[in-house]
DNA sequence: GTAATAGTTATCGTATACGATTTCGTACTT
DNA sequence: AAGTACGAAATCGTATACGATAACTATTAC
């Protein structure tokens, strides 16, 4: 996660660029819709336009901006089908990833997890959406600690930065699916312990993100 | 597939740039571990370094180029362990892809299929890889085309082209592998035609994959 | 003969500059 | 008053130029 000075000293500008652009999107400074100016960007950086411009175009490869010839870049937007689709497709590779981490989960990652997951469940008192989100990332990151395909692994952290710039809108939190998802985390915890064949896993897992959107559709159907 | 000429003619350079280089990448004009020469691409097709750059950096993104800082690009290998990531993300995002398609397939299409199969067999009589894997991703595509996830099914092309770049290496054509690769197209054409329930349908589809990846795993192991 | 080093070349990374395209505002017409 | 046409400003897209970095080569010391 986060990277030593040197390293970053010695990353190009356009690897910079990427990253404070995609900070600035994650954390919510530009919200979905707003318009990434190329000159502006740079100007703010102190670099020029052609390194900034690869970093933007490298987000739209990973969906983060939606990048329009001769128009410009704009964060990309909380469109109602985008998110069906990226929860969707959340819900296959994080079925999948939980199902070929699971065998090289030790007792001490399932702690580590639990206790996370301890956390969440305190955080619901207080509701604190954002902080649970984080969370939530942190206990699945915990699970695919060892996952032993890092292509699908990919996959699910480039759904998780999509869902981020989603903060704060109408698609998050829907009342009671909180909870919820804190006790699937348990269930999905026993059934690693207690070494459940991959195919339930995967069902559980996929399941578990599965249900979030489902929550959400009931209630957008209202 | 195919674009018009006014579509192409109103292309950035930076699109034709990143077609065209794609396009020597999947056909092997450019094979694995090729130096990817920015000036020379540029020369080339007459265009200037930066476009060609981002085009670079987008194949990058879709990990058919490795890019490294201050050494330049290649064309990105064949890694037996890269093969197996793709594969097994493949065999996930497909099953997927097909089980989510599979209610919206008409027997128009099923019929389509069953006739770009019965190429493929024909296919096996004068041993042609090259055309009996474009007649496989035509198989498939027949079945995506009414895919109602498009994200699912930009992960299924990402995968065929990272499997492009391989074309005529090691780790295509197991023996015996492409009969049994036609059987299961009839196969999952009859799941589909039948109407068989969403799980059974991907883990079709998904083991039509896996065994691909195991056959070769098996002879590799020779 | 080999290893270390200095110098050369090739290539990358970024800044700047300018033409091309779109967008927005204003004036004019109906 | 509404719509259209024109022009100005903003922004993008690409070319060119040059400094920075790494790879290569030749030379020298041992």
């Amino acid at each position: 996660m986060t990277e030593t000075a040197v390293e970053s000293a010695a990353q190009s500008k356009s690897q910079q660029a990427y990253a404070a652009v995609k900070a600035r999107i994650i954390e919510g400074t530009y919200t979905p819709g707003y318009r990434l100016v190329l000159a502006k960007i740079a100007e703010d950086l102190g670099f020029s336009v052609v390194p900034v411009r690869e970093a933007i175009r490298r987000l739209e490869a990973e969906g983060l901006v939606k990048f329009e010839r001769n128009v410009g870049a704009t964060v990309s937007g909380i469109d109602p089908t985008e998110y069906l689709y990226t929860m969707q497709t959340l819900s296959i590779v994080e079925g999948a990833a939980t199902a070929l981490s699971a065998p090289l989960i030790d007792s001490v990652a399932i702690a580590r997890a639990r206790a996370v997951n301890e956390e969440m469940r305190e955080c619901l008192e207080h509701f604190d959406p954002v902080r649970f989100t984080a969370l939530n990332q942190d206990f699945h990151s915990v699970l695919f600690e060892h996952c032993p395909n890092p292509h699908i692994l990919d996959l699910v952290h480039r759904g998780w930065n999509r869902l981020a710039s989603l903060r704060s809108s109408t698609f998050r939190f829907v009342p009671g699916r909180a909870q919820e998802s804190v006790r699937e985390h348990e269930a999905l915890l026993q059934l690693i312990e207690g070494a459940a064949d991959a195919e339930t896993i995967e069902k559980a897992a996929r399941q578990h993100r599965a249900a979030t959107l489902d929550a959400y559709l009931a209630q957008a159907k209202q």
